[in-house]
DNA sequence: TGACAGTTTGAATACGTAGTTATTATGGTG
DNA sequence: CACCATAATAACTACGTATTCAAACTGTCA
């Protein structure tokens, strides 16, 4: 019982092409015309069918995106990604996997549906799957995911200069030992950060070993808030691999009895809005998602893409909360 | 230079009708047959379009979701929702609106896409947008949204009973006074929760007066903080009408120098994974969102749809944190 | 061998739109 | 009034698939 643009060209006497030129091309219909058309259109109620114009036009004008789950980073992400496409008329489809086991099922799915650009996000994308997904006719970026560089079009914070910026931050106020804790080693975003906070922190003499929370989320910074507060030497300072980590940390500290920042510094990286809740304020490397999201955007649509690989690092913003903030407790 | 079903049938040697049968319905085509076209198929890296398939199958497999841009729960139930699509091979497809005034754009795109079914969230759709998506051939379910009762499907968590279990919990602490900060007043399940609470609480002789925060944020639960400690009486406890505005008035609260659960007992609604942090183990009413989207699929393909416009009003169960014990601060 | 049921395959078509080409209407000019 | 340029519309086709219908092939049994 769906109206199509045949109905409506009967119903306002006119061919089926017009119809289809009232509302693709409207310039090239006389105002009388379009008229009667649009009319017609109101009357049964007629709405395009956007299923047949990709399948004639070749643009779906839907870009997909594989992401984790469950990611307070990503979901942002991908708010902001949404917010951009719907202001220029396209639309956001999802492709969540659980973990990194799964990726390979949601891009068999991605392939299926003819995506005018797709964003791959997640560090634990695997290359061999990265290169699968560079097939001609689909616009492919890796999102903050280093390990993609050289495979495909790259757009990401600069994940080194922000831990070095958080690292100078922390030793300016004057720490003795310190520890990363990162969320899974063989994460690529991670081990770059880690990477950059201790060749930082060596500059200084400061010794900073890594600590593996095992995931992303805050339940695994809370644990291993746990084995710091085991450990024989307590660090003056943690560095947590994400915000969410960090948050974690900070949670898991308290409950240990500690002080944050009294006794121990944390500082995240993300710059999530919790980490601005008034009772973290934590210290953070602010990724400015909305210029992250256009770049992303402005490769897919760029008319020139071709075999080009842009590669965009964008620099973060230091975020100083209370939680590096010595002294006044 | 796209390969088609045609591509793969001249490989192979035999018609594309046979090599659409070995995607579609595999059973129907002789084994050797089926191994020659899978080979040509993976040789020249041939993948079905979904495009094309669903204009002639009449069918997506997409459901839509039209959100909130901005909001923890809705984050919480996409995700949830997501998921459980993608375990039976289907996508979502994002719709989020920036504010209420943006709800009718939003909808207008939906209506381009074919979708298998739409997910209308966000109580601040108001009758006359949920009116305009009961069309034919597009199955539509209200997620929580009360004001869509009689006029479409419906699936929500028991608003009123959640509410009044948090009065009754909250009462049975011993408080003399109240307050209810609910999000915005014309929210349909602001009115509810509010009402419900204040009920029970009247049943008792305890006054809840109802201040609205003006957002469904934690800034605005932060900001409305301010005004609670401003107020000549200061309530003994106060019931957030959801958790992200509950865990703004808790840090509201102490950056106030008042001691939650000490000087006051504070709720929520919706049962965040925030809210279970360790810094604020908020005591809240925990909506069951897998069952609540398990019953929004359920309705949307269910076989026998038609006009019936089924509701089901979920319970939800009660998450003591310790934001309402009182005495161990 | 020939008829028959069952299985497997191919040719043709429809899904709803957009663009291309052909045709008709319009308007201005000598 | 004939003529041409231009605007407006119509007829037709392609996009890539799934399905219907008919044809061809298989093996069985009288």
């Amino acid at each position: 019982m769906r109206v199509t643009s045949h109905d409506v060209a009967a119903e306002a006497g006119v061919s089926q092409a017009t119809v289809a030129r009232v509302f693709s091309s409207p310039d090239k219909v006389a105002l009388a015309t379009q008229k009667r058309v649009r009319e017609a259109a109101a009357k049964l109620g007629y709405v395009p069918n956007a299923i047949a114009r990709s399948l004639k036009s070749q643009r779906t004008d839907i870009v997909g995106a594989v992401v984790p789950a469950k990611s307070e980073y990503w979901q942002d992400v991908l708010t902001a990604l949404s917010r951009r496409l719907a202001e220029q008329g396209k639309q956001l489809l999802l492709f969540p996997f659980a973990d990194a086991d799964h990726v390979e099922e949601a891009l068999d799915s991605v392939e299926q549906y003819r995506l005018d650009g797709l964003v791959l996000a997640s560090s634990t994308i695997r290359p061999e799957h990265l290169v699968r997904m560079r097939r001609p006719g689909l616009r492919v970026v890796a999102f903050n995911q280093p390990a993609a560089s050289g495979l495909l079009p790259l757009v990401m914070v600069d994940n080194d200069a922000g831990a070095r910026d958080l690292a100078e931050h922390v030793a300016a106020q004057g720490i003795g030992t310190a520890a990363f804790v990162g969320t899974v080693a063989s994460a690529s975003t991670d081990q770059i950060r880690y990477r950059g906070a201790a060749s930082a922190l060596a500059d200084r003499g400061i010794a900073c070993p890594y600590v593996e929370a095992g995931g992303f989320s805050y339940d695994a910074g809370y644990k291993a808030a746990a084995r710091i507060l085991d450990g024989a030497d307590r660090p003056d300072a943690v560095m947590g691999g994400s915000d969410e980590v960090a948050l974690g940390l900070i949670d898991g500290l308290r409950t240990g009895g500690l002080d944050v920042p009294g006794d121990v510094l944390v500082t995240g990286f993300d710059g999530l809005p919790q980490a601005s809740w008034a009772g973290y304020d934590l210290t953070t490397l602010v990724q400015p998602i909305d210029v992250l999201v256009d770049a992303t955007l402005a490769i897919i649509f760029d008319d020139a893409w071709d075999a080009a690989q842009p590669e965009r690092i964008v620099p973060g913003t230091l975020g100083e909360g209370k939680t590096t903030r010595r002294g006044n407790g």
